[in-house]
DNA sequence: CGTGGTGTTGAGTGCGGTCAATTGCTGTGG
DNA sequence: CCACAGCAATTGACCGCACTCAACACCACG
């Protein structure tokens, strides 16, 4: 890590949140409650954050008001890259829960040494790349198969960070994964409950267990429209 | 430009291709036929390419073997930036049409002076994240929505290049299209057919004119599902 | 002229969205 | 401690958009 931690003392392009619950001097220590965004879109951002605690999520909005909700961001990753490219945002990023975050300062030295952060911002452009593709792929599917990957992904990230691979409690709301998925909220309590029905999983509001992963990996990928042809009934 | 022409020798990872009718050594001079691709995913690549004249298309393809296309590049695009980073193409790249690029050379020094091409790649692979997040976006609306808003972006592509922005020929075929927009060919053209039935453009198999630009920016991001609530009947 | 690829158009249907009612959880005040 | 309001989540009813299947038109080939 060449980054430097900062005392998180950004002047306040934070004010446009809402007046939140937070105790104040909370937000300068580099804690956010729910509800409070970290960046707005098209906002200017100094420095990099470093997510210590919390969920947030990135989202875009369109010209309906309609948001787009672009990825979830846990423990270990770094949001608000453009800074370094100086760039504006160009999505809001929002605390699902109470977060602690940490700014991390990026040398600026023009006579960089050979491979300070340079490949590591770049490698880190080019994961968000995959993911958005990835993102993207999943958006073709059927609805089932959206949420069972959207499951069997999140379950390998837990796994990554030494948690249950297969019981695991989600951090956001059902209005933000619908808004992930690309599907009304409904449609993920339906489809939810549907793999609730077939023994799959177990759910408890926001606590999930998986029981089946090779059921939900079969149709992880599967094209919508109708099932297998030559299944459906004569 | 930092980069330097390359007289496009890579050695055969193109040998998977299927034997198409080009003559022997017109790939080596950077000429690819429709259907050939310039890179498979997966493969590692020495240079990214720069598009001199023709179009092709990226996509990455599914386990159910659909192809999902990731974008459409234009003479003066690069693609294949992953060469500079050392990383395996994510996407398969092949022409849409007879396509000529070229083989940038990219300067691998050390001492690297202050801005020779490192904000130009992270500025291309930013562009290119700008992009997908516009693609997803695209992706929640309607049908008619992401083919409107298809043609208008199309038609700005064009008029940067100094071409007609309401006149043009699309180079890709109805399945690419349809592909690139999270759709049935058979939905391409009936979206195509309810435009010009409206007298919002003039088709002529892939000879756009659009003639009313404001009805097709109007619903250009309109989200799926009833229209207008309020509009309908009781 | 036959043939295959590509695009258009029609018929039918199912997935998933909207609307709406109900349930359950949470926090607040009497 | 309970009543109540407010919000999130679930479930049901309904229906329209877009997909599949299918037939046909149109070129560009040999």
């Amino acid at each position: 890590m060449t980054a430097q931690v900062l005392p998180f003392e950004q002047p306040d392009p934070l004010g446009r949140a809402r007046p939140g619950p937070s105790q104040a001097g909370a937000r300068e220590r580099g804690i956010l409650q729910r509800g409070e965004h970290l960046f707005h879109a098209g906002e200017t951002i100094q420095y990099p954050h470093l997510i210590i605690a919390g969920v947030l999520k990135s989202y875009v909005t369109d010209e309906h008001g309609q948001e787009c909700v672009i990825g979830f961001h846990m423990p270990g990753d770094v949001v608000g890259f453009e800074a370094l490219i100086g760039q504006q945002t160009f999505c809001g990023v929002v605390a699902l829960d109470t977060t602690k975050v940490l700014a991390l300062q990026h040398r600026k030295e023009p006579a960089e040494p050979e491979v300070p952060h340079g490949p590591n911002l770049m490698t880190e452009m080019y994961r968000e790349i995959l993911r958005l593709v990835h993102l993207l792929q999943m958006d073709r599917g059927s609805t089932e198969g959206r949420v069972a990957r959207f499951l069997l992904d999140y379950g390998e990230v837990q796994a990554e960070r030494g948690c249950s691979q297969r019981n695991f409690v989600l951090p956001m709301a059902r209005y933000d994964l619908a808004r992930y998925l690309g599907m009304a909220t409904e449609t993920i309590s339906r489809v939810l409950s549907r793999f609730r029905d077939r023994g799959w999983l177990t759910v408890d509001h926001n606590h999930i267990t998986i029981r089946d992963a090779a059921e939900l990996l079969q149709i992880a990928g599967s094209p919508p429209g109708r099932g297998q042809p030559g299944t459906h009934p004569q």
